[in-house]
DNA sequence: TTGATATAGTTACAGGCGTAACTATAATTT
DNA sequence: AAATTATAGTTACGCCTGTAACTATATCAA
């Protein structure tokens, strides 16, 4: 028997699908805010939330390839939220830490984003929000 | 009480980030074989799926810009597996369907399309993915 | 030690994308 | 009927991105 193709009921659709429209919940935050892209964004994430970073730890926590976190990085070391410190063992190397005024964007996003979030949270209900993680996380090492 | 900011618990990230992993392992396919863009696969599918249908309603179904739609028919109409056909009615617009090597195209898509929905499906299990369906549908219609 | 290989990060180029402006046609209002 | 407004679809422009090539430094092997 040959089943017929549903774009409906074919995950990296609907999967995607709904990611945009969750993702652009919050993008238009730190867009209208900051005028900034995804790629910052996560970059200033994971600096708020692990400190001081190279270049390729970042792209490790973030997922992104070195180039975007390259770019990112550039990019908002030009607005003066971040600072390069070279290593003296290894000169390929630099660590990366916010500036006060990084910590202070990065506050002011963190903030809207857990309450963006807990919105979203609460819309699933805490149950369907676990349950939601758990499957995704199962896909995640597939 | 203040929360503190978790990347890894954040939706946008997390769902952004499976989202990509689970979209690329299909992209793979129809970008190798047939150097597509995921626009023009989705236009493709529609088309595959629905029959004939103006620009307007493949934006409708596939989600997509009319900006993304209109430049996807217009490359796979370049490879000759699209027509159009004026509406005599109202010219500005036209019904566009597939050609045989369009179909075609669509057949051998839809067929691998079929084959890792069902990967994945068997990767999570039968609950798990419907589960996994109403969650996202849920969030759908946030 | 020197030559080969690996790694950190940047840059160049081409292509896709979003926004807004545009063309053409249809529908509505006056 | 003429003027206004709405709709279908395309195009222009600048930005973001992916790929590959590149620079610089470090590591490994002979």
């Amino acid at each position: 028997m040959t089943e017929k193709f549903d774009l409906n009921a074919f995950l990296p659709f609907v999967l995607h699908h709904t990611s945009e429209k969750v993702s652009f919940g919050f993008r238009d935050i730190y867009r209208d805010r900051y005028r900034m892209t995804r790629s910052e964004w996560r970059v200033l994430a994971t600096l708020g939330q692990y400190g001081a970073q190279t270049a390729t730890d970042i792209g490790t926590c973030t997922g992104l390839h070195k180039t975007k976190v390259s770019r990112a990085v550039a990019s908002i070391e030009a607005r003066r939220w971040l600072k390069r410190q070279p290593d003296e063992k290894d000169r390929r190397v630099a660590l990366i830490t916010l500036t006060k005024q990084g910590e202070s964007a990065f506050k002011s996003l963190a903030e809207a984003g857990m309450t963006y979030n807990q919105k979203v949270r609460a819309h699933l209900g805490e149950q369907d929000f676990k349950a939601l993680m758990t499957l995704l996380g199962k896909l995640e090492n597939m």
